[in-house]
DNA sequence: AAGGATTTTGCAACAAAGTTGCATTCTTAT
DNA sequence: ATAAGAATGCAACTTTGTTGCAAAATCCTT
């Protein structure tokens, strides 16, 4: 059984071509992915609907995580496996984003340090993304 | 002269009606707008694409800054005056996102804690935004 | 204050991104 | 193997964003 195959069965997904083969893209690509990353890779085999309702079925089940943008495309990325096992997503890693080759990373092994908010502010989750230039740009 | 005048002189732009009711919308906003904000408030005045223009030349001088989302609706808010005058943008504080009444705020009193990138990386902006419940949301 | 150079705006046309309903196909559990 | 349920593809549509160009407004100089 593949890892594809065995993510979606810890989902309780039904497997199917299409998010197998999303899920292999997601698998082997070392940065995260905006919608049209995916589609530029599959359009040719799977609808450009499949692939929005997939992007959104895995955000449900927290296989993916998203991260912010300014830039009107929301990337995704893996989430790693305890988040996935536990089913309860806890993004607490920093992401950074190149200003040379574009790619945005998620930095697994750097938390996001604690904020102390005003009074009246309750909060629920976190998102830190650093811009720069990559080590592999550098 | 108006508030909104004397922004837009500061920054060497030439004062137009346009121009100074979009900041006028800011300026008495308490909060993030999004470009579908602002169109629901002047669209009867101003053509769509004079919004467009008009937040890219903002944030290109540096008059409002934008604040990352998850949903491809990027939002904007007006740069503190040290910003506005200097010319030089540093976005340096919090930003929080309500899930309640789903408004984006500047908490500008709430500086981003420095993070440590692994070797390799260089930083040239962060941004962090938080999400949870607001003060009068609670 | 008027006029000309420059900038901004509105319009139209277009391109890209995202959504919805429905019929067909595929999965899964029995 | 089959029936129930879920996922997919297609078509049509809505929303969002972009571009070129002509008309209008702004600004600078005198």
């Amino acid at each position: 059984m593949s890892r594809a195959d065995s993510i979606l069965k810890n989902s309780s997904l039904s497997v199917t071509a299409g998010r197998k083969r999303i899920l292999d893209i997601f698998l082997s690509a070392n940065n995260a992915l905006a919608h049209q990353d995916i589609e530029q890779q599959c359009s040719d085999q799977y609808d450009r609907v499949t692939i929005y309702r997939t992007l959104q079925t895995f955000l449900d089940k927290g296989i993916i995580h998203n991260i912010p943008t300014t830039d009107n495309s929301v990337r995704y990325a893996l989430c790693n496996d305890s988040c996935i096992n536990t089913g309860h997503h806890h993004d607490n890693h920093v992401h950074f984003r190149c200003e040379v080759c574009s790619k945005t990373l998620c930095l697994d092994e750097v938390m996001i340090p604690s904020v102390k908010l005003p009074s009246g502010y309750s909060m629920k989750e976190i998102n830190m993304v650093v811009s720069g230039i990559c080590k592999s740009c550098k």
